[in-house]
DNA sequence: TTTTAGCACTCTCTCATGCCGACTGCTAAT
DNA sequence: ATTAGCAGTCGGCATGAGAGAGTGCTAAAA
C-alpha cells in the first residue's frame, strides 16, 4: 500500500515542480488540487508537502506559503520526473528551417542556434566555438602587401583559419612567398604544432620567421577558441522574476560579460557524451549557485566539437531545456560533418 | 552688465549638468554654492534657475525639487560649455599599452577597443566592423577538402576574409584547384564585383562555380559587416541609476541585443568626419530617445571604415565620452593603417 | 535693475500601524 | 492513512503622520 503513497508524493512534487515553473509562485496545496484530479482532499496534499519539506525537496518562504522546489527537487525531477520528451514536430521543423538555409559559415550558425536555443526556452544561450582536439596544419597561404610586409593565412585541420600580418626587415618579393608558401605547405602539412617544431626543414631567415609565427598562432589557437562564443537570450533570462531584484541581474549580467566561468564549467562538467544538467549548488563555480546549466556537446566525436548550453534561473523548464539542448547539438553537429567533409 | 549676468548663468547652468551627471540627482540651488564660489546668494542662483527653466533649459521633478538638465541643456553644455579637453595623459598610455600588444587580429583589437571605451565611460561601447568603401578582389585560394567538396579563402581588399565551401557534381583534384586559383587571381586581382561580372574569361564549368560563388559573397559583403559588430559594458550602462525601473532596463537590452537601430542611427547620423553626438529626442529612432550616443568613425578614408559609439543615458559625461570616442578611433585608425599597409 | 533675506508652502521619503486574504499546521474524528 | 475544521502565521496593501529638503514669493536693500 506505501507505493500508491510513494506515487502520489512523486506526482505531487512533479505536480509542485511544473506549478512553480509555470508560475514563479509557492505552489498551495490546494492549488495542486484544483487542476489536477488527485482524488484526495487538499489535507493529505499538506500532508504529503510537510514529507517532502521533511526530506529536503522543497521549502517554504515563510511559515504558511506553499511549497518551493529545493535543488534537490529539480535533480529528482530531471532524473525520474520529467518524461524526457523530445521537441514538438512543429518547433523542430521550424528550426531546422531557420539553421538550415544559412550557407555554410560557421559564425552565421552557431550564433542563429544560439538565439533559436534562447527563443525556445526563454533563457540564455551560449555557443562555443567549435575546437579541435587537436589542431594540425593544413594549408598555408602567403600574399604580399608590401615589400616589407606580408598577409599570412592559415588554415588548420578543423577548417578554422587565422588572418596575419607580418613584418620583414628585409624586402619580401611575391615570388619569394610563394616558393616559401610551396616549401612549408609541402613540409608541414597534417602536422600537429610539436610535430612541426621536432620537423626539421631547411629554412631560410624569412621562411624560418613564417614558420615560427605559424607555430605561435596554432599555439594560442586553443585559448582564442575558448575565448569567443555567442550568447543569446540575456534579455529573456533577465525578464524572469527572479532577477527583479536590481543586484541579482546586475549580479548575472556581469557574469555574463565575463565568461571565465564557462571555461571552467565546460572543462570540469560537461566531458561526457549527453546532455548535462547542472542545478544551482551543484555547480563547483559559486557565482552560478542559484542559476542552472543544460549544457551539450555537439561535434565529430574525436575531431571538433563545441558546447551549446542553456542558463537560466533554477526554475526552468528542464524537460523542454534539455530536449533543446538535444536537438540543436544535433543540428550542429550535423552541419559540422557536411561542412567538413568525411575525412 | 548683462554680460557677467549671462555668465554667471552660463555657469550655473555648466555646475547643474555637471553635477547632475555625477550625482543623478536634481540640483538644488544651495548645494551650487556649497562646492562653488560664485558670490552670490542663493537666491541669485534660484533666480537664475528659474530662469533656465522658463527657458526650457532645465526642469523640476516636482514642485519644489532641484534643477533636472533638459536634452537642450545636454545640447547647450556639449556646444559651449564643455572645455573639450583630452583624456589624461595616464589613461591614454593605459590604453595604448591595452590595444598596443595585440597582434594583428581585427576581432580582438575590436573587442578590446570596445571593452576599453566602455570602463572609460562607464556606459556601453560598440565597435562596428570595418567596412570597405568597395570590396576589391585581391585573392583567392582553393583547398581540396575530398573529392567533391573544396574549401574556398577568399581575401578582399580590405584584408577581410571569407571562407566557405563548395560543393561540386564531379570529381576534382587539388591540381584543377590550383590551376583554376592562379586563373582566377589573375583575372580578378583589384576588381569589384561589377568589373568582375563584365570581365568576360574563359571558365571551365568548375571555374565558373567558384567564380560565381566569389561574386556571391562579395555581394553579401556589406550586410554582413553591418550585423557584426563588438557591444561591451552593458552592464555598467545598466548599472546606472535610470534604469532601476525594471522595465527600463528590459527595453534597453532588448534594444541591445536587436541592434537594427545602429545601421540606421550611423547610415543617417554619422556621415561626416568628428565625433557626433547624439541626445535623448535628437535622435530620429524613436526607441532611443531617453538615450545618447556619442559616435565616431575610424578607419583610413575613402578605404575601410567602422564606427566606434558610447551608448548611455542622456546623463552622461559628454566631455570624456567625446575625449574617449576621439581618442580610441584614433588608435583603430592607426592599426588599420598598420595592417594594410600603404597601399 | 539686480540682489538679498526671510518665511510659508510643497513634495518626497520613511516608518509605523492596521487590516485583509491566503495558506498552513494541528487536532481530533473517520 | 485520510479527512474536516479551525486557529494561527505571514505577506501585501493602504493609510497616515512626521521629518527634511528645497523652492517660490514678497518685500527690502544695494
Amino acid at each position: 500500500m506505501t507505493k500508491t503513497v510513494d506515487r502520489r508524493r512523486d506526482n505531487v512534487l512533479k505536480i509542485i515542480v511544473n506549478e512553480y515553473v509555470a508560475n514563479a509562485m509557492p505552489v498551495a496545496s490546494e492549488s495542486i488540487l484544483r487542476h489536477h484530479r488527485l482524488g484526495v482532499s487538499p489535507a493529505t496534499i499538506r500532508n504529503d508537502m510537510a514529507y517532502l519539506e521533511e526530506e529536503g525537496y522543497i521549502t517554504r518562504l515563510y511559515t504558511s506559503s506553499g511549497g518551493v522546489p529545493l535543488d534537490k527537487a529539480y535533480r529528482y525531477y530531471v532524473e525520474n520526473l520529467s518524461n524526457n520528451m523530445d521537441l514538438p514536430a512543429e518547433e523542430q521543423q521550424r528550426i531546422r528551417r531557420m539553421l538550415g538555409d544559412v550557407g555554410e559559415e560557421y559564425e552565421r550558425i552557431l550564433r542563429l542556434a544560439a538565439v533559436a536555443t534562447a527563443n525556445l526556452v526563454g533563457n540564455a544561450a551560449v555557443v562555443t566555438y567549435p575546437r579541435s582536439s587537436e589542431n594540425r596544419f593544413r594549408h598555408l597561404e602567403l600574399v604580399e602587401i608590401h615589400q616589407y610586409m606580408a598577409l599570412i593565412v592559415l588554415i588548420l585541420s578543423n577548417a578554422v583559419l587565422r588572418r596575419f600580418t607580418l613584418s620583414f626587415n628585409e624586402p619580401v618579393s611575391q615570388e619569394q612567398l610563394d616558393d616559401a608558401a610551396v616549401k612549408l605547405n609541402r613540409g608541414y602539412i597534417g602536422l600537429t604544432r610539436r610535430q612541426m617544431r621536432n620537423k626539421k626543414l631547411e629554412l631560410d631567415p624569412i621562411e624560418k620567421k613564417i614558420s615560427g609565427a605559424v607555430m605561435e598562432i596554432i599555439a594560442h589557437e586553443e585559448e582564442l577558441e575558448y575565448e569567443s562564443s555567442y550568447m543569446e537570450g540575456l534579455r529573456l533570462m533577465l525578464g524572469q522574476p527572479e532577477f527583479t531584484q536590481r543586484d541579482r541581474m546586475l549580479g548575472v549580467l556581469e557574469l555574463m560579460e565575463a565568461k571565465a566561468w564557462l571555461r571552467h564549467v565546460i572543462d570540469s562538467q560537461v566531458t561526457g557524451e549527453g546532455v548535462k544538467v547542472i542545478i544551482g549548488e551543484e555547480n563547483p563555480e559559486a557565482s552560478l549557485h542559484d542559476l542552472s546549466l543544460v549544457f551539450g556537446k555537439y561535434g565529430i566525436p574525436d575531431q571538433v566539437g563545441g558546447t551549446l548550453g542553456i542558463i537560466g534561473p533554477k526554475r526552468m523548464d528542464y524537460g523542454r531545456a534539455i530536449a533543446a539542448v538535444y536537438y540543436i547539438s544535433g543540428i550542429l553537429s550535423e552541419f559540422m560533418s557536411r561542412v567538413l567533409g568525411e575525412d
